[in-house]
RNA sequence: UGCGGUGUAGCCCAAUGGUAAGGCGGCUCCCUGUUAAGGAGACGAUUGCAGGUUCGAAUCCUGCCACCGCAGCCA
């Protein structure tokens, strides 16, 4: 086993008929001919088709092994391609060696080869990446993370490694997990005894609790977003991005919402609302671009059994500009149509989900930016139009998905920033270093936030976020 | 967290108070350069859990648990 094995989609793409390769995997399925010879479909993740091998009764072994050659099974195979008969492959693996790996019993092992619900296939989660849809999530995510680093190194950003652990609570962004180790030192474990005993005695042991006993001398969480920091690096550096998990305690359980999900933030210095809103409309249509290049047979995949409408609308997408309306805007073609809204809106209001659908869905069927919310629903680090109502802030809307971007062009000026501060009933003393950004060497500066697990569910069709992230965290699951 | 829905075989599901049905998978056999292979057969269920109503409960009632959808929070 020295690694010296060719991939299915290197064989399938260019191997020619003639050259003995050794190829290894997990068996998709097999076919038998009493007459002495089997069809075994060989799938190693490398892409969705599978590898045919012919295993003919006279290979040593054969009779030993082909029983237990079954779903799931894995193997070693060497052998020699060839050109195959067949007409839906243009290779195939005559093989002259077969080594049984691992068995799979067939009776228990929980993939059949039959389609399944997402939601039985969530259950095994440590099964699902071999099945052909949960292949190609796994494979056009590689893609879009490298594309997501290609595009900005391309661009001259810099990328930071903001912290996970953090002890600033970025406004706005949501319920935070706390980071603590002051738990370790209590003396009660539900398991031992009964749980009213346990909480009663956990809650009179919690009274005693102090942050400044604690591992960081205060409260600390898990972060909601890097942006804060990484606008430290953006005014010292030139553009940055940040890409990693982000956490949110939120109990929110819908099809869009994770409370671990993956984050990009890119923050630029000498930047407006303007470029911020034309760098995220790049950046969505390279993703878009990159992975219909790179993936064509996943994205068809996606296209043809997960959702039809797939490929029609990222192309649609690389087509147009985004549509840009200001969020007075939005409220008048909402407010103008004859619709019933179940939440009526008037100037002021957050944007209900209904409303966002139907913009970027039926009025104009693509991609729109919604920009200049009213800067009492916004939080406090986003610049301040001269109409003292609204900040520049703006939404990436996108079909079926909704919210995909949310970014703003950052407040750079001290006494707005310390007005908006006060405005929101925040203790400027605890946002010290982000105010020192502003009093030493300040400059206008804008980014946005990303959902990498919402640009997946745009560019797969898929309906679940829980499904387009490996090991998805939401309320009461972390099982894997 | 709120509202709504659903829990029946490994999976997908039918059965609205009266013998728990069908399909797929797996298993056995037959056929076959097959490829969502084809044909035949046998097997497979304490109907989510705990109570209750009833001669009789998958079905009705109460509680709990789990999951799904929609909404809010947002990315």
């Amino acid at each position: 086993m020295s690694g010296q094995f060719s991939r299915v989609a290197a064989l399938l793409l260019e191997g020619q008929p003639g050259t003995s390769v050794s190829v290894s995997g997990w068996v998709r399925t097999r076919r038998d001919s009493k007459q002495g010879f089997s069809f075994i479909e060989l799938n190693d993740g490398s892409c969705m088709a599978n590898l045919q091998v012919v295993v003919d009764a006279d290979v040593p072994g054969y009779a030993d092994v082909i029983h237990d050659v079954t779903t799931g099974s894995s193997l070693s195979i060497t052998g020699e391609l060839k050109e195959s008969p067949g007409a839906k492959q243009r290779v195939e693996l005559q093989a002259s060696s077969i080594e049984l790996l691992g068995t799979a019993d067939a009776e228990s092992y929980p993939l059949q080869k039959k389609r399944h619900s997402f939601e039985f296939l969530r259950e095994i989660a440590h099964l699902r990446p071999r099945t052909n849809t949960f292949g190609a999530i796994a494979r056009v995510r590689n893609c879009v993370c490298y594309s997501i680093h290609n595009f900005f190194q391309t661009r001259g950003f810099l990328n930071v490694q903001t912290p996970i652990i953090t002890t600033s609570d970025c406004e706005g962004a949501g319920e935070m997990f706390t980071v603590t180790t002051l738990l370790n030192e209590l003396r009660v474990e539900s398991g031992e005894s009964r749980a009213g005993e346990s909480s009663e005695a956990l809650s009179s042991q919690l009274s005693t609790l102090n942050w400044t006993d604690d591992f960081f001398g205060k409260r600390a969480s898990l972060t909601v977003s890097g942006q804060l920091e990484a606008e430290i690096y953006a005014t010292s550096l030139g553009p940055v991005y940040t890409f990693g998990p982000t956490f949110r305690a939120e109990n929110s359980n819908t099809a869009r919402h994770l409370a671990e999900f993956w984050m990009v933030e890119p923050e630029m210095p000498f930047c407006d609302l303007d470029g911020d809103m034309q760098l995220a409309e790049d950046f969505i249509k390279t993703i878009i671009r990159d992975a219909l290049d790179q993936c064509a047979d996943d994205m068809e995949f996606f296209n043809q059994r997960i959702e039809k409408t797939v490929l029609e609308t990222l192309n649609n997408i690389l087509e147009h500009e985004f549509k840009r309306i200001s969020y007075t805007e939005a409220v008048d073609i909402i407010t103008a149509t004859d619709r019933k809204w179940e939440y009526p809106v008037t100037w002021g209001d957050n944007l209900q989900a209904e409303h966002e659908r139907y913009l970027t869905e039926e009025h104009f069927k693509q991609p729109m930016i919604v920009f200049d919310y009213p800067r009492s629903i916004k939080p406090f680090y986003m610049y301040c139009n001269d109409d003292g109502k609204t900040v520049r802030a703006m939404d990436v809307l996108v079909p079926r998905v909704g919210e995909i971007i949310g970014g703003s062009q950052r407040e750079h000026r001290l006494d707005v920033l310390d007005t908006r501060l006060q405005e929101c009933g925040l203790d400027s003393e605890e946002y010290w270093w982000y105010r020192d950004l502003r009093r030493y060497g300040t400059v206008p500066h804008a980014g946005f936030g990303l959902g990498l697990e919402r640009m997946l569910l745009l560019l797969t069709g898929m309906q679940n976020i829980r499904d387009v992230i490996p090991f998805p965290r939401t309320p009461k699951h972390a099982e894997f």
